[in-house]
DNA sequence: TTAGGGTTAG
């Protein structure tokens, strides 16, 4: 850095004070007949380029003067300008003086390509080299193909990855470790590891890069423990470690499951100092967000001294994914706030997803203006990150207007607007919508099967799921795999149809994993089936014993047999692994401010807020019947204690701080991570009546309302069936039916869809729903 | 008579 500013200083004092070397600025002005201000020579303006090299400021300042100098058709200079700008990121900037040069020689050509490659500007780089070899007659050299070899990688251009490459060998142009490593790492990108490897192996000269290059291609490929192996043959054979290395061997741990090697890798990367490179901080956050250990992202996070816009998603992800929903809204709210953030598609796609876990409404619709501000929206990640957020925070009429209004889709926003469809009771329209891709040129995918699949269970229609599963090969080529045989298991076991379900399962061509049995098991609960459900639970348990979530359930199970003994083993090794289950929280928008409480917390700052209202509800609920069902406190505790327990449920606080806050008459709208216990359902349903409000309550499984004491959705079944809907208008959340005698109610969007699933699924049986918080 | 190159994250 200093050597940088010594340089650039010196220069521009000269320029300060031109006349000091008057006899130079006289010939200058003498041969040019015009006044110069500089009386460099092209080889000094060379070497200041070179120093200046991403200095925008300085950088302007000095083509400025090679412009006045009429040095601005000299080639050597022209093609350092080029690359400056180039690296400066100002790619207009750099075609601009490209397109000036009258005679571009191939390392013209070059500097441009390498300028779009390194910017990321694939398609653009590709455009130059086509125009290289088609245009100018310039054969590319070695320095040209291993420049241009990532665009083909990372666009995917396998054939004419494969045509330069064959170019490559037709001329003979020997070995070049730079082309074979470009090589390598083009082969790996397409997938091609085994062609990468064969390439690499038949290297004659091999160095730091070229093993980066294969490793990397395993690690992107998922091949964990041959990634560690290559990594052991690089150091036997003497090779150093890089950044890059550091890089490929956190993707490669993150990718072997259940290895937690968050702290071994951080001690590496700290020993060998690579931990002060931005990426490798980068990676390791990535890597405690993986492990849930999100207070350790967030002090790598914290220390960062530039925070880029990764990081910042990072640690979203981690926020969200941790359910810290409090810090999650205030991170996100401060990314939207920050300008120098320059937030991209990915930070976008993040945000979103974390509005849909959170049931954020009023912040999602803000990111989806920003969206459309910025121009993002048309992208498709982007897109089906909308589509997803307004059908999971029960808004699927917005969610059809975004879908419709989008001038091109792709399968990925196809798929999430048949699963919105689908989540939200519309399972007609999801078959709709399946039908029609195939006519909008889209092709489904196995993701589109498990969403249609899933729309089908959601909404009974058991024969058409069964119809669409059987035909999945011949209609569509897609042969079922183990999320398939879950959908499928799941709608025979909603419809009470537990043998067939249990034995498809036994039937399964393919091993089948952890979504199949979950699917299975709440068949059982459906069917009363306890001795079944135990079974399965303790399969689970082996398939996931890090995941805290088997123990809770395997402790329900044995909890329903009134297996004690059982509930409490499971207890105690959930302790002895360290494990903490999810912690249960609901949140609930008040005039578009989002409030979350986490079960039992009684340090919230709206506590003294909500706890005499807690008491008061309590109070009244008891007065026309509500008894605490302590049976469902899955611990030995005293029955007081767990009488405190229940009434400290997040969403018994949530749904008394709405109260507060809410006039009778109004709709409380609460989203809650896990599944609603049956105590807060007893519960709510009396609270509707005695305070009289509209409780609508989205759990992780379903939408429940709370009407006049009841959870039925026979008022509003009526309303649907006996009237037509004329019209639905959209006013924030809610949605105005309009009935054909011209009466009005007033509803939740996601009524009218939620309605048609819940009234089949609450019909069918009783939910039965545990929960250890 | 200079200049241009390969492998990294959310």
């Amino acid at each position: 850095m200093n050597q940088f500013s010594t340089v650039i200083d010196r220069y521009f004092s000269r320029q300060r004070c031109p006349r000091l070397n008057f006899n130079t600025f006289h010939n200058h002005h003498h041969r040019f007949g015009s006044i110069q201000r500089s009386y460099l020579q092209p080889t000094s303006y060379a070497s200041i380029l070179q120093e200046v090299k991403e200095l925008i400021k300085p950088l302007q300042q000095v083509h400025a003067n090679i412009v006045t100098s009429g040095l601005s058709q000299n080639i050597f200079l022209s093609n350092r300008l080029t690359n400056s700008y180039a690296s400066c990121g100002l790619l207009d900037d750099a075609d601009q003086i490209f397109h000036r040069i009258p005679c571009k020689n191939v390392v013209s050509w070059t500097i441009l390509i390498s300028g779009y490659v390194k910017n990321s500007l694939f398609v653009e780089a590709i455009d130059v080299f086509r125009a290289m070899v088609l245009i100018s007659g310039l054969q590319p050299n070695a320095i040209t193909i291993s420049s241009i070899l990532p665009a083909f990688g990372n666009v995917g251009l396998i054939q004419i990855g494969k045509s330069v490459h064959s170019f490559w060998i037709r001329h003979g142009f020997g070995t070049n470790v730079f082309v074979e490593t470009a090589m390598v790492g083009m082969y790996s990108k397409f997938g091609c590891i085994s062609v990468a490897r064969q390439l690499f192996d038949n290297m004659s000269e091999r160095n730091t890069v070229s093993w980066n290059a294969i490793i990397s291609g395993y690690s992107d490929h998922g091949f964990g423990e041959e990634v560690f192996r290559l990594f052991s043959l690089m150091r036997r054979d003497g090779f150093s470690t890089d950044c890059f290395t550091i890089m490929s061997l956190i993707s490669a741990a993150l990718s072997i499951e259940g290895s937690r090697v968050g702290v071994e890798i951080h001690s590496f990367a700290i020993k060998t100092g690579f931990n002060n490179d931005q990426l490798v901080r980068t990676a390791l956050m990535n890597i405690y967000v993986n492990e849930k250990c999100i207070e350790d992202a967030y002090l790598i996070f914290n220390e960062m001294v530039v925070k880029d816009v990764v990081a910042w998603t990072l640690m979203l992800t981690g926020f969200s994914s941790g359910q810290y929903w409090n810090k999650a809204i205030e991170h996100f709210n401060e990314m939207m706030r920050l300008e120098e953030l320059e937030l991209d598609s990915v930070a976008l796609t993040g945000i979103l997803s974390s509005c849909c876990s959170l049931g954020a409404l009023q912040e999602g619709r803000r990111v989806h203006t920003l969206t459309v501000k910025t121009g993002f929206s048309h992208d498709m990640f982007v897109g089906s990150a909308i589509i997803d957020m307004y059908a999971n925070c029960a808004n699927l009429e917005e969610a059809r207007i975004f879908f419709q209004e989008m001038e091109e889709k792709d399968v990925a926003c196809w798929n999430a607007m048949i699963a919105g469809n689908g989540m939200n009771g519309y399972g007609n329209d999801a078959i709709d919508l399946f039908l029609r891709m195939k006519g909008s040129g889209i092709n489904p995918d196995e993701s589109t099967l498990v969403c249609i699949l899933c729309a089908c269970s959601h909404t009974g229609m058991v024969d058409q799921g069964l119809h669409i599963f059987n035909h999945m090969v011949e209609s569509w080529n897609i042969v079922p795999n183990s999320r398939h045989y879950a959908c499928v298991v799941d709608l025979l076991g909603r419809a009470g149809r537990l043998s067939d379900a249990y034995s498809l399962v036994n039937s399964m061509p393919l091993n089948p994993e952890f979504e199949v049995y979950c699917a299975l098991l709440s068949a059982c609960k459906v069917h009363g089936n306890i001795e079944l459900g135990i079974e399965i639970s303790e399969k689970l348990f082996q398939l996931e014993p890090n995941d805290a979530g088997y123990y809770a359930l395997l402790s329900n199970m044995y909890a329903l047999a009134g297996n004690w003994e059982g509930v409490k083993m499971t207890r105690v090794s959930l302790r002895s692994k360290g494990l903490k289950k999810d912690p249960g929280f609901s949140s609930i928008e008040i005039n578009g401010e989002l409030y979350t409480f986490m079960a039992g917390q009684k340090d919230h700052p709206q506590y003294f807020e909500i706890d005499g209202l807690l008491n008061y509800m309590i109070l009244k609920i008891k007065e026309v019947g509500y008894v605490p069902d302590t049976k469902f406190v899955l611990q030995e505790l005293s029955d007081d204690m767990k009488r405190d327990i229940l009434y400290h449920h997040s969403e018994k606080l949530a749904i008394a701080f709405g109260l507060g806050r809410t006039k009778p008459g109004t709709i409380i709208r609460i989203t809650k991570n896990l599944r609603a216990c049956n105590d807060c359902h007893s519960a709510s349903k009396l609270i509707s009546k005695v305070f009289e409000r509209v409780l609508l309550v989205k759990d992780a499984k379903r939408f429940h309302v709370f009407q006049d004491g009841v959870c039925s959705c026979k008022d509003y079944w009526g309303v649907i069936q006996s009237s037509k809907i004329l019209g639905l208008v959209c006013s924030g959340i809610n949605l105005k039916v309009t009935r054909s005698g011209g009466e009005y109610k007033e509803v939740l969007g996601s009524l009218v869809g939620s309605l048609l699933y819940f009234i089949k699924v609450l019909s069918l049986q009783d939910q039965h729903c545990f929960s250890l918080s």
